[in-house]
DNA sequence: AGGATGATATCC
DNA sequence: GATATCATCCTC
């Protein structure tokens, strides 16, 4: 039933961003320290996608701050807000299609010192502030690419989602956003 | 309901 | 250079 362990790459996040946010849905996503490795499923994810998405920081166009999003799909954009809690995105899309995957939730977080022996730190990780703190992301990262040589990535290691385990609502804190408000991009699964 | 706390964008 | 605005979380 287990399958070898597949690490993703380009391939996989250069598709619609609604698509890739859900299918990182039950995915591993990897973090190594110094002397730790962390390990975590992807529980929840939110999609934002283009220029015209008024909730995409992308929406202003080419900056400092968003040109990784315009660039080529599988890289990492960390930013802070609200001056303490580091978000982290996955980059979609084709070179200059800016779009990126919010990384919201996290199940069954564990650690291990020798990346073969693992123990059970939360069974849960709700917001995306508080993840990145768990796992020590930070903003260190931005702009690397998703590969175990930057210490961290994401790998598939046989979940199956079954389309009616996702959950579709609204993304949170974007009613600024108009009429993108109200797109159904934030996804999460049911159980985990 | 509001404060913490700093980078960023968007004005002067 | 000043200021308004946050893809949040915690405390009251």
């Amino acid at each position: 039933m287990a399958q070898k362990p597949t690490i993703l790459t380009s391939d996989f996040f250069n598709k619609d961003t609604k698509q890739v946010a859900q299918a990182l849905l039950g995915k591993v996503l990897y973090r190594q320290t110094d002397g730790l490795l962390y390990r975590a499923i992807i529980t929840e994810t939110e999609a934002y996608h283009g220029i015209s998405d008024l909730a995409c920081h992308c929406t202003k166009g080419i900056t400092p701050r968003t040109e990784i999003m315009y660039g080529p799909p599988g890289y990492i954009y960390i930013y802070l807000i609200y001056g303490m809690y580091y978000m982290l995105n996955f980059v979609t899309m084709p070179q200059d299609f800016p779009a990126a995957v919010l990384i919201r939730g996290l199940s069954n977080l564990q650690t291990s010192q020798d990346g073969k022996h693992f123990t059970d730190m939360a069974l849960k990780t709700d917001g995306p502030g508080k993840l990145t703190k768990h796992l020590q992301i930070k903003s260190d990262l931005n702009k690397l690419k998703i590969d175990p040589k930057n210490k961290l990535w994401v790998s598939d290691e046989g979940f199956r989602i079954a389309p009616d385990q996702i959950i579709k609502s609204k993304r949170i804190g974007v009613a600024y956003a108009q009429a993108w408000a109200d797109k159904l991009w934030r996804f999460q699964l049911k159980s985990l």
